[in-house]
DNA sequence: CTTATATTCAATTAATTACTTGAATACTAG
DNA sequence: CTAGTATTCAAGTAATTAATTGAATATAAG
């Protein structure tokens, strides 16, 4: 009868089934920093090139990436703004109804409270004013295909060597990938060690992007 | 090493698991209608009994669903609005996406674009001055859980019956569980041929009070 | 206490999915 | 044309998941 309903249904299902295994939820985050290439994902992922591939041809054939060649290398990105909306709000339903998300995140991010995140309108003010040092705490790739305009790319590795420069009465707000992750925390953490005046921005860089915020390429 | 991405991943992705199945977004669609024992859901589904249990604790793991036990039977509902906006985002991506679901809702929705939805605001400031007659064209059971104030319980099988009682110069707006469900689609195809002034709500209820709009019970 | 009903649990089978491995394809550069 | 690189394909194994069946538990009513 109602095959109608129950097809719709599947094909709804293939977006789920896309989303249900961590892979390629990490993968789905690092193209939402920007394009990639299949062994520059394999490579950040630790996964297997192989494995890899047949990750994303599962994401591509759920709509969520699409995919270009050019030379030798194939080049992933999000299918759509709407991608990151759906992935943030998975995280939003993890986080509120999941108890251990809540655990891991209590754990791992230690002092989340006292890092309150700047809301994003109130850092482009700042920024607009010159009153604030914004760090880019991502690699330098990412950083490289787009990052909120002002900002300074400092990879974690290399932050304490910046660190020096600093006459620690500068404000500082940190960012990275996205709102659970911990390059931005770790950051903040080590500039608050040498006396800095320093925040997280609210979630990442993608939805910063999301936002229509204005955004910035190379440097 | 950094395990805490893997597994704060890895609990996102038990919600995508839970979204990964035909049957358990028809499950969810049922319940976002409002408060649903398990056998309700078993019958109206037309799975097992069996079945359906273990697909709801699968729903419930994940944190989507939370259940309540009252005598004999055991209730499930939605965790939050949240939960809405996710079902929501997922059929919007998949819309957008994925060349199959176009493909069907052109096949089975045909006059899809002739069906103009009526935004939800401009609806309600209609049913305020009485300039319409809202159908709402779900089973009873889901009708009472809640229903758009005003609006009329006409499941399909008995809308011929009162299509009679109008004198054809009235305007009709026709809702049901979701966008892409066709029983809105069908009562206004109908009304359309007894030559009513037909139209569909956009989308259907749980939208309609995701959006904060006022929401009437019972009779 | 017994019976009936709603739900869950446990065990089984069938189907699907993840990952590995090695080969095949597609493109570039020499 | 050849060699090298990036990606995909194909086959196999291990692991996970869906659905069925029948039994177990829990509650209510007689």
């Amino acid at each position: 009868m109602s095959s109608f309903k129950q097809d719709l249904f599947a094909q709804f299902a293939r977006v789920g089934k896309a989303l249900s295994h961590g892979n390629r939820l990490e993968l789905l985050e690092f193209i939402a920093q920007g394009e990639r290439s299949v062994d520059e994902l394999s490579k950040v992922s630790g996964l297997t090139v192989a494995n890899t591939s047949q990750h994303l041809q599962h994401l591509r054939q759920a709509g969520l990436v699409t995919c270009r060649k050019q030379g030798l290398k194939v080049y992933y990105q999000l299918s759509g703004d709407d991608v990151i909306q759906l992935l943030d709000i998975v995280r939003v339903v993890a986080e509120r109804h999941i108890a251990e998300v809540d655990k891991l995140v209590d754990t791992f991010l230690t002092v989340k409270d006292e890092l309150e995140p700047i809301p994003r309108e109130e850092l482009l003010e700042r920024v607009k004013h010159g009153l604030v040092t914004v760090l880019d705490v991502r690699p330098a790739v990412e950083y490289a295909a787009g990052h909120v305009p002002g900002a300074v790319n400092v990879p974690l590795s290399e932050l304490e060597a910046h660190l020096a420069k600093f006459d620690g009465t500068e404000e500082v707000v940190a960012y990275c990938r996205g709102p659970h992750c911990i390059l931005a925390f770790d950051a903040v953490a080590k500039c608050r060690e040498k006396g800095l005046n320093a925040h997280r921005l609210e979630d990442g860089f993608p939805e910063w992007k999301l936002a229509g915020l204005p955004v910035e390429k190379q440097t």
